[in-house]
DNA sequence: GTCTATAGGCAGATAGAC
DNA sequence: GTCTATCTGCCTATAGAC
């Protein structure tokens, strides 16, 4: 066990590297600057991790899983409520903003099995099984709308962005859900 | 991709590029890729491009200066109307889809003053110009919802997304103005 | 658990022949 | 305009001392 002040090396390593990743990219980080930030070296970073790969899955893992956790409540309740569903999917990404928005910018993360295929391939799932059987192009539009403002989650300032949950879930279940009266007024540009 | 016409060496380097730096981002795409995929060596780009930098700023120009170009309208009109600035940044977005999805994504690029730099504050003066002065919270967020519903575009698929400009348009009106009286109902998780 | 030292590779960029 | 050859520098990762 450590010292109870102690964060532990691990947490403080992974921490360092979720900062320094979301603002400059997995690739653009190197080892070494992890390292300095944290008065280590390089080689004292492989002992506790044996590759640079492995901070990013143990980063990801805790959001993917509950993403995979939706997914499986979602296909077990086929008549599960949309608004219920968004409002799980908007927490799991305001519980975890910085590796979301790591992940939705990170290419260099994106063709990795387990990290940015999983991700995109929860995604679709969600989307598809919101979007639900057989659906008119302009759901699967809307439904994209609306997972698209839950998306945007990262991009809204915290401090605003506190106690403001419902209103981006109001704002992701209109995207969904539009009267097919509501019309563009004169917006061509 | 490719015209049957002969596109010019440095056309056809930004388009091999630009599908390079979409699909694998910036950093994680080397010259020597780029030039591989066009049968050419690494010093024959260097002869076109004084350096790999180069490449991105010429592609990100025409969608920066768009944004540019509405950032003065919306200055120059002060009555400006949501729903046409609504309308034409999401024709910005659809019609650099690719370059948007890239600057997105990309934080390799987003501390070039000229490109992420350059792309961050003119998002957010639209989004500011757009929010008006003296705003709420819940108008700020709102604000931030219905363009998050517009970056959302290069993730809807293309295909799907043709001839659906105004459902999308509509969904970030409706993510904007809302009845206040729109309540979420059981949504809690 | 952390260090020094180094292997081995590939990046961006340049020089100069053709 | 395109090539070959090469420079320089930083990267990930490893070996082994303390």
């Amino acid at each position: 066990m450590t010292e109870p002040t102690h964060l532990g090396t691990r947490e403080q390593i992974l921490a360092t590297a979720l900062g320094l990743f979301t603002a400059q990219g997995y690739d653009a980080t190197s080892l070494r600057q992890i390292a300095d930030q944290l008065h280590m070296t390089k080689a004292a970073l492989y002992y506790h991790f044996p590759a640079k790969e492995q901070l990013l899955l143990e980063l990801t893992r805790p959001l993917l899983d509950g993403m995979s956790r939706l997914v499986t409540e979602m296909r077990a309740d086929a008549q599960h409520d949309e608004a219920r569903v968004l409002a799980a999917y908007l927490d799991l990404f305001l519980t975890h903003v910085d590796v979301v928005g790591l992940l939705s910018r990170e290419p260099a993360t994106q063709n990795h099995p387990d990290v940015g295929q999983r991700a995109r391939s929860l995604v679709a799932a969600i989307q598809q099984l919101l979007t639900g059987p057989d659906p008119s192009p302009r759901r699967v539009v809307r439904t994209a709308c609306a997972m698209g403002v839950i998306h945007s989650v990262p991009q809204i300032p915290i401090d605003v962005l506190d106690n403001q949950r419902d209103i981006v879930l109001t704002a992701a279940l209109q995207a969904l859900q539009t009267d097919d009266d509501t019309h563009v007024k004169s917006a061509r540009a």
